[in-house]
DNA sequence: ATGAAAGCGCTAACAG
DNA sequence: CTGTTAGCGCTTTCAT
C-alpha cells in the first residue's frame, strides 16, 4: 500500500484518520499528529505514566527533580490533560452544572460570581443555557450526561415536582426562587425585606401614596408583592396599597407605567419589580412630562448595571450576588461532602442603594 | 466486620464510597447505588453491552424486538449515557466550544442561535463564559481540556497572534470581529453596509447634518465609522461628517449625547454604534427636551430586544443572527469534515428596520 | 520515589 | 443480528 503525498491539509479529522490507518499495529501512533497524552510525556521524560499523572495533578509522591523534568517534557509537547478521561477515571468529577437564562443580565452577574466561588472551592462549572429555543429540561438533561455532581439552577421556572425529581438524583441548589420541598436547597434574597426597605425609605421621605409594579409570575414576584403590602401595613398605610400588574422586561414596566398614569389620585412614588422594568417605567414617566424624582419617586430591584448608569441613577434594592453565589457553591459542596446542613433555605438580606430617583413628595 | 446502620443519608459520596468499600472484590457493585451503566442495562435486558450501545446510539445493527427490550430496560433503570466515556472512546467528540461574554445581551442572542444550529448539525456545544473575573484566555483554556473539536469565539478581544496560535491547534471561527489572519475563519456582519443603509435612510428623509456616535475600540467600531464616512461621501456630504467618541454601553451613549448637544449647528440626526448606547442617547436627548424624532432622528445597531420595545421603537440596523450563527456552526463543521472552503471571511448583509425614531428634519 | 497493572463507561473491530 | 475483545487517556492501588 502506497500513500500519495497529501495535496494539502484538508481536514483535521483526515489527519487523525491517516495517523490511525498508518499505525494499525498495536504500537502507539507518533505523537506528532495526535494531541499528546500522558504516555507521550512519560516517554519524553523517561518516567512512568503514573508518575506523570502525579506531577500533573500536583499530588504528593514525586521528587522535585522528577517534577521539574516532567513539567518540561509536558511543556515542550504542549500537553493538556484530557478532562474527559480524567473524569471518567476519578470517583469524583468535581463538576457543578449551572443552568441560566442567557437573556437575563442578572443571571450574567450570578454566573460571574459562581465561577469565582467554584474556583475557590476547587470545582469546575459546566454551563447550560436556557434560550428561546432550548428549555430548562433540555438544559438540565445535557448537564446530567456530563457527570455533574450537583446542579445549580438560576431562577428556574420548572414545577416543584420536576425539581424534586432532580433533587432525588443529586444535590440541587435553586437560586433566587423559593421552593417548598424538603430535598431542594434554596439560596435567595429576602425579597420581602427588600421591598420593606424600599417602602421604609419612601415613607421616611414623606410619601404616603405609593404603588408597586409587580413581576407577574416571575420568581420572587409574589414575595415582593407581599413585602410591599406588609411594609405599608407596618406604617399604617395598608389602605393605600396599590399593586399594578407588571413583569420582568422594560416593556412590562412601560405598560404598567401607562396604567399608573391613569390612577387618581396619582401616587407620588412607585416601587418596581426589577431594574429592567423600572427602566421602562422611567422612560414612560419622563416622556409623559412627569419629573423623576420631583413628581414621582421610583425604586428598582437588583442593582443591575442598568441602575448604576449615571443618567439613570436608579434608587434600587441591591441583591448580594457575592453571597448568593458563594453560598450556592458552598451548599453544593457541603452536600457532596456530606457536611451537616441545618438550614435548607438560606435567605440573604438585600440592601437599599439610594441614588437619584427618590426624593420627598412635592404634591 | 460489622456495619452500623447508617444514621441518615449524609452524603452522596459517602454512599458511593460505601458501595465501593463493601465490594472490594472485582465483582461489580450492585446497580442500586451507582448510576446505571451500559452493563447494567445489558444485564437487565439479557443482551451484550455492545448491543445496548448500538441501541442507545440508534446505530444500525439490532432487531427491533431487541431494541424495544433494551429501551425498556434502560428506561426502568433510569439509564443515561455517560458523555465523558462516550467522548473518550470515540474518535470524534462532536463538541464545539463557544466563548461568550455573559454581560452582552447580543451574545445571548447569538448563543441561542448557535444551540439551534449545532443541534441541526448534530454537534454539541460547550459554553465558556467571559466574566469580569474570568478572561478570554481562561475561558478558552477550559474548553481546550474538554476535547472540543473547534472553537467559536464571539467578539473576542484577544490579539490576533493569540487567535492565530489557537487556529493552529484547531478550527477557529471568530464571530462579529474582523481578523486579518490566513487561518482564522470569520463570520461577521457587513458593518460598513449597515451604516451605509442607516445614512441612506437619513439622507432620503432629507437630513444633511448628521453625526455618528462610535463604539470606541469595540469589535466592529472601526468598520462602522468607515461606513458612516463612506456613505456621506457617496452623498456628497463628506464635509458634514461628525464623529463623536462613544462605546458600547448606555453610559457611553449618554456621555456622547451630552457632547452632541454642545455641537453647533446641532445635527438633525445621529447614528449610534449599537442599540445599547442608543438607549443612553435617547434618554439624554429626551431629558434635555429634544424631541425624537421631531428635533433629532436616532438610528441604532443590532436590533436587540431593546430596540423592539414599543416605548423605545428604535430605528436600527439589524444583524442577521440566524445567518451569523448557522454559518458559524456550518463553517466549524466544514473545517472538521475537510470540505473545501473558498471564503475565509463571510460578511453578512444587515438590514435596516425603520421604527419610530427617524423622521424628516424640521430644522 | 517509582513503576506495573487494573479498570472508569463506552465504542468499534471483528467473529460467529 | 449478536457477542467478544480491545482499548480511548487517565487515576489508583499495589509492588518494588
Amino acid at each position: 500500500m502506497r500513500h500519495e503525498p497529501a495535496p494539502a491539509m484538508r481536514s483535521w479529522n483526515v489527519l487523525n484518520a491517516l495517523a490511525r490507518l498508518t499505525h494499525m499495529t498495536p504500537r502507539l501512533g507518533s505523537a506528532a499528529s495526535r494531541r499528546p497524552t500522558l504516555a507521550d510525556v512519560a516517554a519524553r521524560a523517561g518516567v512512568s505514566v503514573a508518575l506523570v499523572s502525579i506531577v500533573m495533578r500536583d499530588a504528593p509522591g514525586a521528587s522535585s527533580a522528577t517534577r521539574e523534568r516532567v513539567r518540561r517534557a509536558a511543556e515542550e509537547l504542549g500537553y493538556r490533560p484530557d478532562s474527559r478521561a480524567r473524569l471518567l477515571r476519578s470517583a469524583r468529577s468535581r463538576l457543578i452544572g449551572v443552568v441560566f437564562a442567557v437573556q437575563h443580565a442578572f443571571h450574567g452577574d450570578l454566573v460571574g460570581g459562581l465561577y469565582t466561588a467554584a474556583d475557590a472551592a476547587d470545582y469546575e462549572l459546566a454551563l447550560s443555557a436556557v434560550t428561546p429555543g432550548r428549555d430548562e429540561r433540555r438544559a438540565v438533561t445535557s448537564l446530567l450526561q456530563d457527570r455533574c455532581e450537583a446542579l445549580i439552577l438560576l431562577g428556574p421556572h420548572a414545577p416543584t415536582s420536576y425539581l424534586a425529581e432532580l433533587a432525588a438524583r443529586m444535590p440541587l441548589v435553586v437560586v433566587a426562587r423559593p421552593v417548598r420541598h424538603r430535598t431542594v436547597d434554596v439560596i435567595r434574597t429576602d425579597d420581602i425585606a427588600g421591598l420593606g426597605q424600599a417602602v421604609d425609605h419612601l415613607v421616611a421621605l414623606g410619601h404616603t401614596r405609593t404603588a408597586h409594579i409587580d413581576g407577574g409570575r416571575a420568581p420572587g414576584a409574589a414575595e415582593r408583592r407581599r413585602g410591599y403590602r406588609g411594609a405599608l401595613q407596618r406604617h399604617g398605610l395598608a389602605d393605600a396599597a396599590l399593586i399594578l400588574p407588571g413583569g420582568l422586561t422594560e416593556q412590562d414596566g412601560a405598560t404598567a407605567a401607562r396604567a399608573l398614569l391613569d390612577t387618581h389620585p396619582l401616587p407620588t412614588a412607585v416601587t418596581v419589580f426589577n431594574d429592567r422594568s423600572a427602566t421602562g417605567v422611567l422612560d414612560v414617566l419622563r416622556s409623559a412630562g412627569i419629573d423623576v424624582p420631583g413628581d414621582m419617586s421610583v425604586v428598582g430591584f437588583d442593582d443591575s448595571r442598568l441602575a448604576r448608569l449615571s443618567h439613570i441613577a436608579l434608587t434600587t434594592v441591591a441583591q448580594d450576588t457575592q453571597q448568593l453565589t458563594s453560598l450556592s457553591v458552598a451548599r453544593a459542596a457541603a452536600r457532596l461532602d456530606g457536611s451537616a446542613i441545618t438550614e435548607r433555605e438560606l435567605v440573604i438580606p438585600p440592601h437599599l442603594i439610594i441614588r437619584g430617583t427618590t426624593a420627598p413628595p412635592t404634591r
